[in-house]
Parts: structure tokens; sequence; C-alpha cells
DNA sequence: AAGTATACGTGGTCTGACCACTAAATGGGG
DNA sequence: CCCCATTTAGTGGTCAGACCACGTATACTT
């Protein structure tokens, strides 16, 4: 556990993300814990620090851990982003990309309306219609109480990281437009899934094929 | 433009990503054109050759780039970057949830079949019904030509992910079903989406409610 | 001219040395 | 006894230099 195998071929610094990402889930360190130090990791692993601080500069970026200085390094809370930012700038150029993320945008918010229809749990919609209209909200908080309805973390995860992504590429917010979340959330309560996709589909301003 | 301001506050790696950034923006460098060498983005750069590589290291990891020992450093053709892949599995890690894994598989399934539907592109149509009948193949093989069919490569990414989900929870592997699958195609190609979804559902079992 | 041996440039890794910062241990004054 | 200032140990941040392993281009030999 504590030695490193030679591993020929691999680099030392992948190597090392994998071990933490076992010594993250053996010891089920969650966001917020510290993470064994820099030389601390040299010592078990039997690596030099310049390859600890290349895995570790790598999961900052990604956004996975964060580093103090003078304190530690910690798990990171993975639903924020800052990996986004970047892949904005780097990747997200490709307008076939930019397409690919709104397309994916939309039908996960689809497909999460569709499962609160299948889970049907009228209580939490009338929570949902008293929260739309006594106060204000933006889309993405909108969106951020469906996905949440929809009841599936894999769908929460993935949306959370297509919305940043969608930030990310400044693209045009939505502004508020009430009638349209209400009617989403009248849909819903009715359980008739063509009402809620017609009424998504206006909102979102798309033809409905 | 080859001097490093201190940027009190801001890491050096971070630094030197962002005019990495610059660099391949202002020379219009492309994927597989080779970026300067370590020891050369040093002294362009006035910073240590640790920094340099902590940050080279973790735009690899983020498959921005590609490091060839001996040859060089690399821009890599993003579009089949890993990073959704590596994102992936640290997301995923605390979601053991296999309702999840398979609910969602399913759904992006679906949605991949309704983008074909959109797509209408009937050609590449025709040529998976010669496919399913000209030769033996596997449920994973069926779908990964519907999710390519659906030209949608987020969805790509993340069907591939969970698939790899679906077959590390030893969950029980669909047996060929040939008739199935061929419904399919031929409700694709008649486009109409109640018979496609109809298909879908016998194939996998579930009630369309 | 072809094949081989050498030299050079590249990434890969380790070590040791500082610095800046934080938090805990220490100790003295009330 | 308690509180606050000081010290101290530990942490990340950065740099410099030294090797190694590998690929390529060069020069040399035949």
């Amino acid at each position: 556990m504590s030695i490193e195998p030679v591993e020929r071929g691999s680099k030392v610094y992948l190597e090392i993300v994998k071990q933490l990402r076992n010594m993250i889930e053996q010891d089920g360190l969650t966001p917020g814990d510290k993470i064994p130090s820099e030389r601390e990791l040299c010592e078990r692993l039997n690596v030099g620090r310049s390859s600890v601080r290349e895995a570790l500069r790598a999961l900052e970026l990604l956004g996975l851990i964060e580093t103090r200085r003078g304190e530690g390094t910690f798990i990171r809370d993975f639903r924020s982003n800052q990996l986004v930012q970047l892949l904005g700038t780097f990747v997200l150029q490709d307008t076939k990309a930019k397409q690919d993320v709104i397309e994916t945008k939309y039908l996960i918010e689809l497909d999460c309306l569709r499962l609160i229809l299948r889970r049907n749990n009228v209580k939490q919609l009338e929570d949902l219609k008293d929260w739309i209209e006594s106060c204000e909200f933006t889309d993405d908080q909108f969106f951020i109480k469906i996905v949440e309805l929809a009841d599936n973390h894999l769908f929460y995860r993935i949306w959370s990281i297509l919305n940043d992504y969608y930030d990310a590429l400044k693209l045009p917010k939505m502004e508020r437009k009430d009638p349209f979340y209400a009617s989403i959330v009248q849909a819903l309560l009715g359980g008739n899934e063509p009402d809620v996709l017609r009424a998504y589909y206006s909102l979102r301003k798309l033809s409905n094929d």
C-alpha cells in the first residue's frame, strides 16, 4: 500500500492520482477533509515531491482538491466548477461542441421533467408551485429545483456541469418569464407528459417536433 | 509578452496556463502542433521548470495537450478529451446508486433515439439496418452505434461512462434479441417517435408509462 | 550511398534549498 | 489561573541543478 510500483510506461504523477483516488475511497474522505501533506505523500509513495505536486496541481486545476498555503490540501466539493471556465476557453470554441452543450442541457432538463412525472410526488410539486409564486428566481434556480426533484443524482451532477459550461460559453441567459415556469409546474401537476413538454418547448422557444 | 508579472496571490502555474492559452491563440496553434519545450518556456516566462511542468501536467490530465518523451509537447484534439471520463470517475465515485446508473443510461439511450429521429438521416439508418442484418452484435455494440448516430459528443461520453459503470456493477447483460433491435431501427426509419419508444421499451422490458 | 554510431534535445524524476504563510505550542505578565 | 504576544513547527510555493530514458538528427564509417 505504501510502495509505489515501477509501473513502467506509466507516468509517476498519474500513479499518484490513482493512489490518491484509492486513498480517498478507502478512508472514506469527503469534501472538506484534509489529505496528507505533500511531504508525507512523498514518503508514503516513495516518490519525489515534484511528482506529488504535479499530481496535486492537476487535480487542483480540475477543481477536485483545494490547497491552502500553510494549512494543507483538502478535498473539494466537486459540484463547484473551476474547470469549466478553463475548458470553456480551451475546448468549447468548437461550435459543434457548443451546440452539443446546449442540446444536452435541454434534453436532460426534459428527462428530469419526465422523471418528475414518473415519481408523481404531489406534495413536492405543490411546494414548488408555492415557491415560484412567492419569490423571485432565475432560470438556473428554477431548473436546479427541477433537477433536484427528479431525484437522480447522476443527472444532478451532469446537469450542474453542463450548466457551468453553459455559463462559460457566455450564452445568453434566460430572462425571467414567470408564466412559462408556472405553466410547466401546472402541467407537471396535471400529470400529462405532452403538456409538460409543450410548456418546456415554449419556455425554450423550441419547436416540439 | 516574455515576462511573467508577479501576480501576487495567483499561483505561477496558473499564470503559465494562462500564458499558454494566449500563446496558442495568438500563434493560431491547432491540434497536432508542437508547443515550446519546457526549458524554453522557463526562459521565456522567467519561471522555474517545476512550475512549467505543473502547468503542463495539469493540462495533460485535462486532455488538452499530449507529451511524448524525447519529442516534445503537442496540442491535442480535444474532441477526444478524457476530461469527462476522468471527471466521471471522480464524480460517480460516491454515487453507487445502481438505480441511478440504470435509469440514466436508459434515459440517455432514449434521448439519443430522439436525436436520431430529429436528424432524420435516412442513409445512416439504412446502413444501420444492413449492419444488424449482416452480422452478430451485442447490446453494447448496437447502442454504441445508436449513440454515435445521435451525433452528440457529450452524450457519447456520458453514455460510455455509464456503460462502464453498468459493467462494473455486474448488472445482467442483455442477451441478443435481434428482432427487438430490428424493430427499433424500423421504427426509426418510420420516423414515428411513439413507435420508437415502444420498441425500446419492449427491448428493455419496461412499461411505457 | 547505405548503414551505423554519436551527439543533442526532449520529457521524466529526484533532491535540496529557500520563502511565505498558518496554526499550534510556548511562555511571560496580569 | 487566564489571556495575549511570541516562538516554533509544519505546510504549500518556487526555484535550481542534477541525472535518466528516449527519439531524432547529425556525422562518421564502410
